[in-house]
DNA sequence: GTCTATAGAATGATAGAC
DNA sequence: GTCTATCATTCTATAGAC
């Protein structure tokens, strides 16, 4: 299906415009809040009537919902680029740039992280098929830290606070800063050692 | 100074009246979420025009100003309630306890969590007068750290990344449940392992 | 101190011309 | 596919009667 070449041009366009529109309403929360997003000043960013934009999308919460889809996929990107840029042999080291990525692409832009990981919208829920998206990367997290040794839900638990916890302090009291940044190596030591068992069932002799 | 009984009687009135409308408040963003405060919906709620709310507070923001307040008590209080009821020898059971009061009360309403600690609102920040009651907890935890040997600027910001990633965790993805809630003591375990030098001199042996 | 009336602006969304 | 026109709300806030 879909032989035709004209609609494939056609729709081709209209996706093109459609990530435009997506592009402008990253400046507009950006600039005004994640609530802040209005279409008049979104039709005003890409050089279009408000009502027009409705053309492409069907209603605000659909293009949160896109936005929300492009936002998942950009951290996923990030987690895997982390963790298979440089040694690979290495699964401890792996997931250090992991955590390290994690928390740099969410802090630098905190938006993004409000959108994907606080439910701060009064009438939005991601869709189903976006949220699955954004699932994928929980999955490979948990993946990568089961190949250490983590396995069980509580270990897991463990992580995940620990690396919301570093990134909600660094967004909301040291906004550009790295003060809760530069503990992203330390955390992920004291994590290795509470949630691995090396071994011994105690490692007291260091 | 305010030694006539009339205006005082008037401004304690006044001072209820305020009281109601604050209380009146959490229950229209418990419903309609934090940005979703609307001066109708407050006034329908304490049974009053929304117009005549302006004699009480001089705009919105001063009504999430007094919400941002009454938060900030309530957490303090119990955080200092946590810490003195039981055993009061123990500074880390003490410490403990106060880990437990700030996950539970902080849990067990999201909205007020998102007011203290997470930046939402566009036009809104606490005034100085209520910001100083925020940050008085802030500084008794510390003290409380210090106690266990705690003193560094690192150490502490271990302590609360580790203590709103819990919450945080818990609030967005098991609201209402326990699935990070009962980590607290396995976390609280594990930071004084971390960010306490247990040396050679301190009680190692209980 | 509470009301009515209303300003004044912004909002999301639809209908229909072109 | 973009426009104009417009609906139908909602919003915060002020003025002035009572």
């Amino acid at each position: 299906m879909s032989g035709n070449p004209n609609s494939d041009r056609r729709s081709e366009r209209r996706q093109q415009t459609r990530a435009e529109i997506v592009e402008a309403s990253w400046r507009v929360v950006r600039q005004h809040g994640l609530a802040g997003l209005s279409m008049r000043d979104l039709g005003d960013k890409v050089g279009m009537r408000a009502q027009s934009i409705y053309s492409y999308f069907a209603s605000k919460n659909d293009i949160y919902d896109a936005m929300f889809l492009q936002g998942s996929r950009a951290v996923a990107e990030r987690l895997e680029q982390a963790a298979d840029d440089g040694d690979t042999s290495d699964p401890v080291e792996a997931i250090r740039r992991a955590v390290h990525a994690f928390v740099d692409v969410c802090t630098e832009d905190p938006v993004r992280y409000q959108l994907l990981f606080q439910r701060t919208i009064p009438g939005f829920t991601p869709s189903p098929t976006t949220y699955a998206v954004a699932v994928g990367w929980y999955e490979q997290m948990s993946e990568r830290l089961a190949t250490i040794g983590v396995r069980d839900q509580a270990g897991r638990d463990m992580w995940t606070a620990m690396m919301t916890g570093l990134t909600d302090q660094q967004i909301s009291n040291d906004p550009g800063g790295d003060r809760w940044k530069r503990l992203v190596d330390r955390s992920v030591d004291m994590l290795l050692t509470d949630t691995t068992r090396p071994a011994h069932d105690e490692s007291e002799t260091t």
